[in-house]
DNA sequence: GCTAGCACTTAATCTAGATTAAGAAAAATA
DNA sequence: TATTTTTCTTAATCTAGATTAAGTGCTAGC
């Protein structure tokens, strides 16, 4: 059974021809990485899931320096929530870190699964409650967290990505420089 | 026409009896400025739109030092979404800065809301797409931009919300300290 | 109408993390 | 294999914003 599908069937239960209507409604593709799926000013036409690979989606601000906003491992969705229900252009960039097979999902495609299988606003709307919360989790932290104790944080929540993922993608996560990282990490290896 | 309806009318449709049934299952209440609606530790078990005044959701760390994640006046849904969803204890507090009305919904009612109303999925789905959107972009700017930068958003954002909170709770949701914030502010007085 | 307790201001001092710079190690590309 | 590019490290210096402290002005409760 696809990942995708397991990944619904956390959630709802679809019926076997449910299961086959929403998989023809996806495209699966692979990806090499440093590949861009999606660039800042595009307007975002899919949502993307990955089954295996690293993507991650970041923007880049005046001073030309990037910010992570997330990244997706085998299992996770990810795409520019903004620019795809607005249908205007976004600006983050989504690109592959490591050789990645994607399944897209197009607006269209997803507008039309609410119509035809009601039961997916549902799936949708969960996926969307969840993703809420990590993200006031992590504004929180950002708020009221030292660089050490929100990287603490990520080690425990993120394990496997930290073998995945270069130095400089998780100071940009955490929100610090790759300098002052690098110092940290040091720092904590001394203990 | 109640606020709330209006506020439903936005994203779906629904027919005089199901906004009859919708009402039903809401109860409003008044409440008086410093009121705590819920506490940190406490299971969120209702989700507050406000018809009239105004609340904030924060936390406190270890420090004893507060931080706003949400403000709601007029016509925004506020809740702890993480507490609410998982129905463990939160660390939120919930409490009116203003005297309020407000519209609760409890967790229950909202279950059944979806199960006889199928299109309050929906409504609530794209309830908190934008909120993750509004989520992720501050998010975005807390990483990336200058406190000054910051306020000067906010200011854009949420132009009636200055008038009503105090400048401590705006300095709070902002990401800075109330001194630094008087600092900042007179500065920008002088230009 | 007083007084205690907040909210706000100003200023001196401090610090987490940024910036700049330069070299070492690793990895991509030829 | 050699070479170019990128990542990582270390260290000196700098700064946005925190902390501490002291004073002013409101306003809510008695």
């Amino acid at each position: 059974m696809s990942l995708i599908l397991q990944n619904i069937a956390k959630h709802i239960t679809l019926t076997p021809e449910e299961e086959l209507f929403f998989i023809s409604k996806t495209e699966a593709h692979h990806f090499k990485a440093k590949c861009i799926l999606l660039n800042s000013g595009q307007i975002c036409t899919h949502s993307y899931f990955v089954n295996s690979g690293t993507l991650r989606s970041f923007n880049i601000n005046d001073n030309i320096v990037e910010h992570v906003l997330n990244f997706a491992c085998e299992g996770y969705w990810i795409g520019d929530m903004y620019s795809l229900i607005s249908q205007k252009p976004g600006n983050l960039f989504i690109e592959v870190l490591e050789d990645a097979e994607v399944v897209l999902l197009s607006k269209e495609n997803q507008e039309l699964l609410y119509i035809e299988i009601p039961k997916l606003e549902r799936f949708f709307r969960i996926l969307t409650e969840n993703s809420l919360v990590a993200n006031q989790e992590r504004l929180m932290d950002n708020l009221s967290l030292s660089a050490e104790e929100r990287f603490e944080k990520f080690c425990k929540k993120y394990p496997t990505l930290i073998q995945k993922v270069s130095q400089k993608q998780i100071a940009s996560y955490i929100g610090v420089t790759p300098e002052f990282f690098s110092k940290m990490k040091s720092r904590l290896l001394k203990r």
